[in-house]
DNA sequence: TGCCTTTGTCAACAGGCGTTGGCAGATGGG
DNA sequence: CCCATCTGCCAACGCCTGTTGACAAAGGCA
């Protein structure tokens, strides 16, 4: 049926394409907002090849959707950091430093796309919970929420609602009042 | 041209009733999640009558999305219970004790609605900031970005997202854990 | 060369959207 | 009682959506 090259092929790069430019669009409009259409303009091809690449809009989404948040192990980092290292890291997924860029796409269309929704409760239930669950006192699933809370929390006003004086701190700032904030979560008193 | 009558008409009772029917379904689904239709069908009127009595869809949502968070002035809370005063009256708008219905129609929407994005960040501007203007050190905007961050994050996670541990905790405990962050943020050290 | 798979375009579909205008009862003041 | 206004339903509009199937150029293998 389908060719087995290790080459990547056309398809290959124009199915890239299509995924490069539904990340891009879910991030900015959300998944009712960003149109079949949209994108397929975007990566210059015809509407109807998105839908024979990926099979459908919602197949498409679920496919820019995924990510691996990569969280360090605490473990390897002194426990008076744990916050600083946190933010660090959620820094440069959101200002586009580390290859993830699914999140902005689902936190985006979280709110109003049950798909998107799911997706980030299974992201908190896979990685961000069972990362900290190693290091917090109390009950770790609380404390794990109530850290993705802060977290989220910074990353709505910064990047999707663009909150202005948010939106104007240095990410040293958001290291240093952020990163306080957690390990105050992390490590109480 | 209109009566200008004292007593409830009859116009103001449908009136009152689409407006409350918008106001639970932007709630639940979004601006684009729900439809005229819904919102009529809700209502028990017909589509036409929604246009009729709104002028049509975005103002029906800019009315529904209005809301006074009537903040509390700090000044008359003791100081060391700034943080808990402030968790205690977001968590009466939440849980719907407060007769105050806009914010979870705004925010349900701003991630995906530039017009639900605008009227968050004008409550921002004009209740939040200078509420906590009076009160904060250090940088006010920033302090109040920072504090919006926090309370925004925990009503996602809790009413928007539905993180189940964020779900499971009692009013008492984000009280205490939420309102103790908010209390580093306003007086730190 | 001839052929079959791939890669892509085009036009069209059915369904849902917000919105409009016309018409039918109800209502209430003169 | 009579007429004007109000309250409401109905059918339809133009538009946009995701999706489909038919058909055309491109490209490698025999």
């Amino acid at each position: 049926m389908t060719r087995r090259k290790s080459r990547p092929t056309k398809s290959d790069r124009t199915r890239e394409a299509i995924l490069a430019a539904a990340r891009t669009l879910f991030a900015e409009k959300g998944y009712e907002g960003a149109t079949v259409r949209d994108i397929a303009g975007a990566a210059n091809i015809d509407p109807s090849m998105v839908i024979r690449y990926f099979g459908g809009k919602e197949a498409l989404f679920a496919q820019a959707a995924e990510l691996n948040l990569r969280l360090p192990d605490l473990k390897n980092v002194p426990e008076d950091r744990w916050g600083e290292a946190l933010v660090r890291h959620f820094l440069a997924i959101w200002e586009g430093e580390s290859g993830i860029n699914g999140l902005p796409v689902a936190l985006r269309s979280a709110a109003s796309n049950e798909l998107a929704a799911e997706r980030l409760r299974g992201i908190f239930t896979d990685q961000v919970a069972p990362a900290l669950a190693k290091v917090a006192a109390g009950g770790p699933s609380t404390t794990a929420g109530l850290v993705s809370s802060q977290l989220l929390g910074l990353a709505f006003c910064r990047y999707v609602l663009k909150l202005p004086p948010v939106v104007a701190l240095s990410s040293e700032q958001i290291v240093v009042e952020v990163g306080r904030v957690i390990q105050g979560l992390l490590k109480p008193g």
